[in-house]
DNA sequence: TCGGCATTATTTGTATACGATCTGAAAGGC
DNA sequence: GCCTTTCAGATCGTATACAAATAATGCCGA
């Protein structure tokens, strides 16, 4: 027993899914089919499975006849998921320190030392990463599957919107560090740590740039005015 | 200007899921991609493009080589999915509570009416649909598109786990009526409006039986064992 | 020189075909 | 008589082919 380890679909899906929380590949990124195809060796069928689900997470946006590509939030769906985060993630942290053990403690130590490393490392991407699982991580900790993945997907859009109209900072890592937390959570600082949280992330959104949209298609007018 | 009324996509989905929601496919019912294929009048292709978005919704389960069946949610799953309404529902009100209008309300009002007439006609499927279509209705007076796809995500898993679960009422119009809410929604109570829904929620949510497992299949060995 | 129109090339939408896998039942051995 | 094995039917997974739509280019006329 025991499943194959991931299938050729999910491979693909979580390597493309990578790219973009990476930000290796940007908002606004055609996504033609027989590109990705030919690159993961697999037909238009298989790509089009995975494309199908990043739309629905909202990874990808798909238009009709005219193919998929790396979705670029608008400036309210931006606000929408930070406030949408801002009301899951700290409500659940005193279940998380209620359940939380040395065990997990370590783990998401780990995470930490892993993104500090990748931060001081000037691998920001890596950081972004580390820093979306680090959350998904500490939430999974309350013991409940579906919050748990919305707010897996609340932070891969989050990484998407930080693409879009972050400062340089990596997922909100500026005000305070999460190891912060962790100490927190440790003592059994419940009512604490959903401050802190909560603090945490109105931090992340203040800092976007909300208003200075990076221009999708290169504005030529702008570029050759002189 | 104006997208196509629906897509075919879109209206199999639709029909597909409106059956799920309303009790017509139960839980557990095997859905055969030929035999969909051939009442939709279509090729199993489009099928199973709208499958596997059943299946990320947790509305259908896919298995490998084994098909597509409508889900059948674990007593954990039923907990989860409630425990979350529990969190963001109430949450809402007072945004709700602020930003509603007479016109809202009586477009509000009406989908009570309905519903009592469908409960009253004994058409209790139609009442389940009617009901979840309110809180997706009343939800979205908050203004995030985000939490409102995930309320409107949360509601139809709670439709099915009624079917497994569920007493005879509908999604949850014994405890008080949906009217008692819009009456305090209407003079602006805002934090009253939050327990209201607080207390309908748990209320649901008590009225499982998620202990007495509705057997998929008929487990013979307790049936016959005297 | 500029605007409108036709054509072409690229890309997606949909159906179908073929191979792989699973389920259930019948046949055979113990 | 019961268990194992094998075979057939049905169902799914994947690739490919063809049709349709779009976007871009080139052409022609004003």
């Amino acid at each position: 027993m025991g499943d194959s380890p991931l299938s050729r679909d999910e491979q693909i899906y979580q390597d493309i899914l990578e790219a973009i929380v990476e930000h290796r590949l940007l908002p606004g990124t055609r996504l033609p089919e027989d590109s990705l195809a030919e690159v993961f060796a697999i037909s238009r069928t298989g790509i089009r499975k995975v494309l199908q689900r990043l739309a629905l997470e909202r990874l990808v946006t798909l238009r009709t006849n005219r193919g998929a590509e790396v979705a670029q939030p608008t400036a309210k769906e931006a606000q929408d998921v930070f406030a949408a985060r801002q009301l899951i993630e700290p409500a659940l942290m005193p279940a998380v320190a209620e359940r939380i053990d040395a065990a997990q403690l370590k783990t998401l130590r780990t995470l930490v030392d892993q993104e500090h490393q990748a931060q001081n490392d000037g691998l920001h991407s890596r950081a972004i990463q580390l820093s979306a699982r680090f959350h998904v991580q500490l939430i999974a900790l309350a013991d409940n599957q579906v919050l748990t993945e919305q707010v897996a997907q609340l932070t891969t859009r989050s990484s998407l919107i930080i693409a879009v109209y972050g400062s340089r900072h990596s997922v909100g890592c500026d005000c305070g560090d999460h190891e912060e937390l962790l100490g927190l959570l440790e003592q059994g600082k419940g009512a604490a740590a959903t401050q802190w949280m909560g603090k945490h992330l109105a931090s992340i959104r203040t800092s976007l740039q909300v208003d200075q949209v990076a221009p999708t298609e290169p504005d030529f007018k702008t570029i050759f005015k002189r």
